[in-house]
DNA sequence: CTGTTAGCGCCTTCAT
DNA sequence: ATGAAGGCGCTAACAG
C-alpha cells in the first residue's frame, strides 16, 4: 500500500539495511551510496513506519505527559516546557539532529486517579521512552500503592519516570524512586500568611484546594505554621474552607468565609484562579480589595498582575520545572542530588494586599 | 525480556491468535476461554505491545493535535477539548469501551511554518489515525503548497484530516478537502467595531495580531468593513498597528497607537491577551478604561471577565469546536455540509467599553 | 469457537 | 562499506 523500506532499496539499488544505516545515521555508510539513498527517498516521498521501527527497535519516540487540566494554564505551561525540550529545537533548526525527536502525549486526568492509572497503563502499551506526572498527587492509600505499581513496572519496562509539581513518591520498599521536580509549596504558603501577618492582619481565611490532595495540604500546612507562629492556630482552623481549584470555588468559598467571620480582613486562596473567584465575590459584597479585605493567590498565573486589582501571589517556576522536567526525562540532564530538584516559590507583592483598615477610620 | 502474547497464550493453554481476539474483543470467544486468558492476561501483568499491533493491524491509535503554543489557554481548551472526545470518558468509564481510547500527541508549532511541516512529517510517521489542526494559518503561498501537500500525503496514509479554528483549506485541485470547524472572526470583528461605533466613538484604533496569519487578516477585515460603512476607512487604515499576539504587543501598540492619534477613544485588540496589554499600557498613562478610552479583546478566554475592569470581547466557542473536531477526527460524527461547520462569536459587552467622554465634560 | 500459518516493516547481528 | 537473514510481537486470513 505504501512506500517501505525495500521500495527506497529497490529504487536506490542497494539493500534494505543500508537505507536503515543512512536514514538512523548511526553506522558509516558511503558518501555517493548515502546520497543516492536519499534521492531514492525524496523521489518516493518515503516516509518510516514508526510503529515498526519501535517493535523492531524496542524504542519509541513517545513522551507521556499527565496533566490533570490541559486547558488550565498551570499545566500547559509545564506541558509546553516539557514538551520544547523533547521536540523540535526552537531556534531555526539546522540539518543534523542530535537528539531524536520525540512526541508528546498529553493525558488529561481531570484529576481522577482512576484515570491516571487508566492513562499509565496506555502509555505503558506505547512503549513510551519517558512519561511526565505533573500535578499535585492524590493521597488515598490504596491509589498510591496502584500509582507506585504502575510506575515500577513502567521503569521495568524500560520508560524513565518523572514527576513534576508533585512531591516524590513515599520511599517504597525497592528500587530507585522516580526522578522528582517538585516546588516548595509550603514554603510558599508560609511566607504568603507572613506577608500577611507583618501587614498586622489577624483575622485571615483560608481557601483550601480538594482535600486530598498533596498540593493543597503542603499549602495549607505552609499557612498553618505561620498562623501558629502568631497564636492564631485555632483561628486558621476555624477560618478554613475546601473547594476545588477553580473560580467558582474562590468565589463561594468567599462568601462562606464571611459568614464565619464577617470581620474578616484577608482571605488567602489556593491559588490564582480560586483568588479571581474571591475577587468576584467580594467585589458583588460591596468590599473593595485591598480597602476592606486582602486577598492573595497562588502560582503566578500570567494573568494575575492583570487581574483587578494585581494579584500579591507566590511565583513558581512553572517554564523552569517543566523544562528540567523534560530534560530529565531523556536522560539529558543528570539526576540532581537525592533525585529530588526543589524550586521555591517567591512572593510577589502587589495591589491585593494592604495593611487592614484600622478601625478608627484614618 | 518482557511479557508478550505467547507468554499468555501458554499460561492460559490456548493459541496466541485466541489471546488477541480475547483482548481485542472483535471476535466470539467461548466465556469459558476466555475467562482463563484473562486471568493469565492478570497473573502476567501483560500488557499489550501498541507499536506492534499498530504494525500488524496498519492502524494506530495517536491522534495528533497541533497548536500555536499549549500553554496559551486559547489552544489548552481546543486541544482539552479535542482529549476529551478521543480519550477515556469523563464519567467513570464502565467495563466495555465501544470505542478504542485514542491518545492525544500535542505538538507545539510555536507559529512556524517550518515546525508545521515537521510535526506532520513525525505524525504520518506514526502513522496517526488522525491530525487536528488548530490556530490560524501561515499565509504564505509557498509554505501553503507545502502544506497542502503533507495533508494530502496524510490522507493518502490513512489519517484524518480535520482543521479547526482555522479557514478551510483553498479549494486544491483534486481530492476532497479536509474537514474543517472554523470561526466567524469577520463577523465577530465587525460586531465588536459596530457596537463601538453605535456607542458614538469615532477616534478607533486596531491592534492587529502578526500580518501573515488568516486569523489576524479576517478580524482586520471585518473590523474594516464597518470602518468603511460609517466612513472611516481612511482611520481604519491609518490606525493600525500590527503585533504578535501577547501582551507585550498590546502594550507596545496602544502607545503607537496614541502616538499617532493622542484623541483616540477606543482601542481593539486583536485578542484578549493583548487586550490585557493594552489596559496596562493606558493605566500607565494615566488614562481611565472606559472613562478615556474603550477596550475590547477577542475570544473571551476565562481571564477576560476578571480583568481590570471585565472586557467586552466576542465569546469563541472553543470547547464546542474542539469537540467537534475531535469527534469528526474520529469519524463519529457525520461531515457537515459541504465539509465546513462554522461558529459565529457572540458579542460579550461588558465594563471596558463606553460612551465617548463628551469633550463638555459631563 | 479455536489453532495454524503468514506476514506487517524495520533493525541488527553475522558474513563478506 | 554493504548484503543476507532472522526476528521483534501481533493480527488476519484460512482451515478445521
Amino acid at each position: 500500500m505504501s512506500v517501505t523500506l525495500a521500495d527506497v532499496a529497490a529504487r536506490a539499488g542497494v539493500s534494505a539495511a543500508t537505507v536503515s544505516r543512512v536514514l538512523n545515521g548511526n553506522y558509516p555508510v558511503a558518501g555517493a551510496t548515502r546520497h543516492r539513498v536519499l534521492r531514492a527517498v525524496e523521489e518516493l516521498e518515503y516516509v518510516v513506519n514508526g510503529p515498526a521501527s519501535a517493535l523492531a527497535a524496542a524504542t519509541s519516540d513517545l513522551v507521556g505527559v499527565l496533566v490533570n487540566d490541559i486547558a488550565d494554564p498551570f499545566f500547559g505551561i509545564m506541558a509546553g516546557a516539557v514538551q520544547s525540550e523533547i521536540g523540535p529545537p526552537a531556534q531555526t533548526g539546522g540539518g543534523a539532529r542530535p537528539v531524536p525527536l520525540k512526541l508528546a502525549i498529553v493525558c488529561n486526568t481531570g484529576g481522577s486517579s482512576e484515570r491516571e492509572l487508566t492513562y499509565l497503563t496506555l502509555l505503558q502499551r506505547q512503549r513510551a521512552a519517558a512519561v511526565v506526572l505533573t500535578g499535585g498527587a492524590v493521597e488515598d492509600s490504596s491509589h498510591t500503592a496502584a500509582l507506585a505499581t504502575r510506575l515500577r513496572r513502567l521503569e521495568a519496562a524500560g520508560s524513565r519516570v518523572v514527576l513534576c509539581g508533585r512531591p516524590p513518591l513515599a520511599a517504597g520498599e525497592e528500587g530507585p524512586h522516580p526522578l522528582t521536580v517538585t516546588f516548595d509549596n509550603r514554603g510558599g504558603a508560609r511566607r504568603l500568611t507572613e506577608h500577611l501577618l507583618s501587614l498586622g492582619h489577624r483575622r485571615l481565611g483560608y481557601l483550601a484546594g480538594p482535600a486530598n490532595r498533596t498540593t493543597t495540604r503542603h499549602r495549607l500546612e505552609g499557612h498553618r505554621v505561620a498562623m501558629a507562629a502568631a497564636g492564631l492556630a485555632d483561628d486558621a482552623e476555624r477560618l478554613t474552607v475546601h473547594g476545588a481549584y477553580d473560580r467558582a470555588s474562590g468565589y463561594d468559598g468567599a462568601l462562606e468565609l464571611l459568614r464565619r467571620e464577617p470581620g474578616l480582613t484577608a482571605i488567602l486562596a489556593a491559588n490564582d484562579t480560586v483568588a479571581l473567584g474571591v475577587c468576584a465575590a467580594l467585589r458583588d459584597q460591596g468590599l473593595s480589595i485591598p480597602g476592606d479585605v486582602s486577598v492573595t493567590g497562588f502560582d503566578d498565573l500570567p494573568f494575575a498582575v492583570d487581574a483587578m486589582p494585581a494579584l500579591t501571589t507566590v511565583r513558581l517556576p512553572l517554564t523552569e520545572a517543566g523544562a528540567r522536567a523534560g530534560r530529565l526525562a531523556l536522560g539529558r540532564e543528570d539526576a540532581p542530588p537525592g533525585g529530588v530538584a526543589t524550586f521555591r516559590g517567591d512572593l510577589m507583592v502587589r495591589d491585593s494586599t494592604a495593611p487592614p483598615r484600622t478601625s478608627g477610620g484614618a
